[in-house]
DNA sequence: CGACACATGTAACACGTTACATGATTTG
DNA sequence: CAAATCATGTAACGTGTTACATGTGTCG
């Protein structure tokens, strides 16, 4: 629904066609998530099929805009004033996998946990890099790129903290597996606080 | 993906029919995504369609159970061998509710942030009841709970940051509005850190 | 018997994604 | 001129969600 809520909320500004609106929501979510054009129609097609959002002619070059209505103000209004549902999150592919593997036989789930914190610390040096390399960016674009730095930044706890669980567990568990302690591999004390 | 996913690797402890899949699913993640039985069908038809799981046979009471393919084996492999991507991490809809809010003109930007701390807060405090109530729950179902308990956390924090750079860009833009000064509504100190 | 949980399945629909077709305009 | 960009749109498909139909077995 992100998408659709999204475009409606820009069609709040003033009347815009695809290409414009595009391009808003691309200048504030960033490189982060691509907005393919078909989409854009696609999700218009729908708003005004729900009479959220109406064509509103054409321009003298023949862009074809839209324009909110009524229906539409109040459906945005209501999407600022509604909290993000927190009851029942988004199902979370991380968290599901790590679950299911933990109970699966035969998984190395200390091997599945580190691959995964791997890839999601290199995600944070991308994005702390973004932050500095373009720099002044606009307000809304830097808060999407802290969003994700501190997403990131949990994961990895979690990923920790899911490490030392298991490891925990198993030494519960099977305490005779002398020979391979576990504990294996990098203990790497997040050194990736930058925040600010 | 993901309940595709986690069906099909819960399929390779052993064969299975819908309802112990459901089971399966939901004794991992709790009640935290509840699983509509009908999508366990559907999602094994699409998996019997992919050649990944076949059905195998009926039980003496008729259920119909599917067993894994080799093909479906190697899938889930590759599942918990690859990390899951944080390169294009999927759409926030938060994030964006915020990245439009801040640069849409007559969106009170502050009253959105705590709306939303003040929901996030509550459902922190909903997993940690959780965690303490049912105790002795299963590990699969601890960690997925936790994982719960920091992305909310972070997501708190990150709402904090938001107000924090949103009020400062206020007075920057407009310093001349003294008589309502901003950070208006709890300060807060985060005093839910309530781990381990 | 009636209500409820177990069990299987289908149909319709939502949003999001990609690929394709089609043109106009700009630019090297 | 050729290639790239702007611009609109359609078609097909993916997963996930809900509602519905249907039947069996169990328990108060």
């Amino acid at each position: 629904m992100s998408i659709r809520q999204g475009l409606l909320a820009l069609l709040e500004q003033e009347p815009m066609y695809g290409y414009q609106l595009r391009a808003q929501f691309e200048s504030r979510t960033g490189a982060t998530w691509p907005l393919n054009i078909g989409q854009v129609y696609t999700t218009l097609g729908r708003l005004e099929r729900d009479a959220l959002v109406a064509a509103d002619g054409e321009d003298e070059q023949g862009h074809v805009y839209y324009r909110i209505t009524d229906a539409g103000r109040a459906e945005v209004a209501a999407w600022f004033t509604t909290p993000v549902e927190r009851t029942t999150p988004p199902r979370d592919e991380l968290a599901i996998k790590l679950a299911i593997a933990v109970t699966l036989p035969g998984v190395d789930v200390q091997a599945v946990i580190q691959r995964q914190r791997t890839a999601t610390v290199r995600a944070l040096q991308d994005y702390t890099r973004l932050k500095q390399s373009d720099a002044a960016q606009d307000l809304a674009w830097l808060l999407v790129l802290d969003s994700l730095v501190f997403a990131a930044e949990a994961e990895v706890r979690w990923l920790d903290h899911c490490e030392a669980r298991v490891a925990r567990a198993a030494r519960r568990t099977a305490p005779a597996a002398a020979g391979s302690s576990p504990s294996t591999s990098t203990p790497t004390p997040t050194a990736t606080e930058v925040h600010s």
